[in-house]
DNA sequence: GCCAACGTTGGC
DNA sequence: GCCAACGTTGGC
């Protein structure tokens, strides 16, 4: 089962929003690659939530309860949207310079392509930072 | 099909 | 608020 990362602006719509609603369509993107990953995702994946722009943490996971559909928000009919629900805060926040201290997270794309809202994640790189959030 | 110009994103 | 990085657009 892939394992996913998904960025939204914390002002936009946080993972406090997402607690609060249970489950939110993850609409809007509009980027081709981030559709695509989108597009892969399967019901029960799970999906870490990433805070840009404020404070650039990881603050928890969420899982794909709907798979991808034509994005309501979208006035053409080229993107996609999925549903997501709340599933759990991180014990602690993983700062965006502490993913980037660790050799083994070099490739992450959150690193490497810091625009690119929705990437997936190796399962190497999904266990790090999963021990990362515990601890 | 190349590439310059432009717009957007997001870290700092 | 600045700017680097990247994606998209459009002229040729």
């Amino acid at each position: 089962m892939p394992n996913w990362l998904i960025k939204s602006e914390s002002s936009v719509y946080s993972i406090e929003d997402l607690k609060r609603d249970g489950s939110t369509a993850w609409d809007g993107v509009r980027n081709y690659q981030a559709r695509n990953n989108l597009s892969a995702m399967k019901i029960g994946d799970l999906a870490m939530i990433y805070h840009s722009v404020g404070p650039k943490e990881l603050v928890g996971i969420a899982k794909v309860i709907k798979s991808s559909y034509p994005d309501p928000s979208a006035t053409e009919d080229v993107w996609v949207a999925v549903d997501i629900a709340f599933q759990k805060y991180s014990a602690r926040p993983v700062k965006l310079l502490e993913l980037k201290s660790i050799p083994e997270l070099c490739d992450l794309s959150l690193v490497r392509q810091g625009r690119l809202s929705v990437c997936p994640l190796s399962k190497i790189e999904w266990d790090i930072i999963l021990s990362l959030a515990k601890s």
